[in-house]
RNA sequence: CGGGGCAUAGCGCAGCCUGGUAGCGCACCUGCUUUGGGAGCAGGUGGUCGCAGGUUCAAAUCCUGCUGCCCCGACCA
């Protein structure tokens, strides 16, 4: 891509309206901009590191045996009655009428649809135990949307539900998606926690929440310094009547090993047991081979538009942000330091740009007529890992100029040795 | 929903108190000079001053009502 083609609207000035740095950052390097409370447009840029994002989880979950569908946004009102979750989802369901008159809400989940579906295309029980998941806008109507995509009404999410024959089922399929949505946090980049959570609205037994760390993360978390043992703290204040969920650290851990720490975290992805409350609501039964079954169902979410804050949020700095390598809009930048003037610098640039885009290396020339200085700040609001800088320096002595956006000093590198210093940088 | 604040060009803001028909910085466009860390000069584009009423010869400015957005709280995958 060149940066002369690209719609990026970099900003100097943070928004008035934003409060936390992501917000802040999302805004002013162009990724994103807001329509209306908690609606959001996605610009190139963003839209960009969405569908990174997007694409590890498809991977993962496609590794992991899951089958991608795609559910609708709008859902009949009266597959919500038909889970009781009518009322108990309360205003935060956008509910509106078509011109028949009948109701219909924004879908700010899928359990009902999928189980409703599940009727229709689960015939027998040799089809068992089966995964599908979607990528797919929700809407939630939340009472105040807030922190720009990270608390949205409108948001992206993968959302993943699961069928077995039986409960030791439903734990074997839920081990298996949880070991996925290991290998998907660990492809972020990101430094996350897992943690044993409160299973809340959606319902059902076992629950586990995926934090990312950092400082601003709306979540508390309870860590054992002596072992696994991890809990949002909310939860553990449940368990104990405590008053205060700050009040847990230093105390001794439930698991009896080791004293209580307390970390911020972002709930990024969550999974749960749900059990037989959805097969049964909606008689959701499939054929065995003597009698027949209802399925044990588990549900699975990682919030993508979320992830893309939260990675931010964690990755920062007063240039701007800092992506890990594999959510980066761009791999590596080329910025052509001196435009106009020396056609030589311009080849070099095509040259490299050639040989990078012919290796898979999903690259950015910034060609504009801006002055450097304007390109090195514009870069760095961005966040791109890698810049290689190609102007006189590079061309006297045909090397060529890379600099990563954590390191200040520049490494020098022939055009021969580049592929490899760019893999060994990653 | 309770409390607080804001609404003037794409972004950040001034003007409002004391009414006289809109301005600054950034961005954008043209030209010239510049070019390794957010250039300079000159010229230029862009605004029914959130909406609707009212007062007045005259309203961004005063009055009334409404709407939207932000922050704190309750709530929340």
């Amino acid at each position: 891509m060149k940066a002369s083609k690209l719609i990026f609207a970099t900003q100097r000035e943070d928004p008035s309206d934003a409060e936390i740095v992501s917000h802040k950052l999302m805004i002013r390097a162009g990724l994103t901009r807001q329509v209306s409370s908690g609606i959001y447009n996605w610009l190139p840029t963003g839209k960009k590191v969405l569908h990174k994002v997007e694409n590890i989880i498809r991977e993962e979950m496609n590794n992991a045996g899951a089958q991608e569908i795609l559910m609708p946004m709008v859902q009949p009102i009266s597959l919500w009655e038909e889970s009781g979750r009518r009322n108990q989802y309360g205003p935060e369901l956008l509910i509106f009428q078509d011109r028949h008159e009948n109701d219909f809400c924004l879908g700010p989940t899928h359990e009902e649809v999928i189980t409703d579906l599940c009727k229709n295309i689960l015939t027998s029980y040799k089809q068992l135990p089966v995964t599908l998941y979607q990528i797919q806008t929700k809407f939630r109507d939340e009472i105040r949307p807030r922190f720009g995509v990270m608390r949205s009404r409108e948001f992206v999410m993968k959302d993943a539900y699961s069928f077995d024959l039986n409960q030791d089922g439903l734990d074997l399929t839920y081990d298996n998606i949880r070991e996925a949505y290991l290998k998907i946090f660990n492809r972020f980049g990101l430094d996350y926690r897992l943690v044993k959570a409160d299973s809340g609205a959606i319902g059902g037994s076992d629950s586990e929440e995926f934090h990312v760390l950092a400082d601003s993360g709306e979540d508390l978390l309870a860590f054992s310094d002596k072992s696994d043992y991890a809990i949002n703290a909310e939860l553990l204040v449940e368990l104990q009547e405590d008053q205060d969920p700050t009040s847990l650290e230093g105390k001794d851990s439930p698991d009896g090993k080791g004293k209580l720490k307390l970390k911020r975290g972002i709930e990024a992805g969550h999974i749960f047991k749900l059990g037989t409350k959805y097969s049964e609501s909606f008689n959701l039964k499939i054929q065995g081979d003597k009698e027949n079954i209802t399925p044990y169902m588990g549900c699975y979410g990682i919030g993508a538009s979320r992830i893309v804050a939260a990675a931010i949020e964690q990755n920062h700095d007063e240039k701007g942000i800092i992506w890990p390598i594999s959510l980066s809009p761009y791999e590596v930048v080329i910025v052509e330091a001196n435009p106009k003037s020396k056609e030589d610098i311009k080849a070099k640039c095509e040259d490299i740009y050639n040989l990078l885009v012919s290796n898979g290396v999903d690259v950015l020339w910034e060609d504009t007529d801006k002055r450097p200085g304007v390109k090195f700040a514009d870069m760095e609001l961005i966040g791109i890992p890698v810049m290689i800088i190609i102007g006189d320096k590079a061309l006297k002595n045909n090397q060529l100029e890379l600099k990563t956006r954590k390191d200040e000093k520049p490494i020098m590198v022939s055009h021969e040795d580049l592929l490899n210093t760019l893999k060994e940088l990653n």
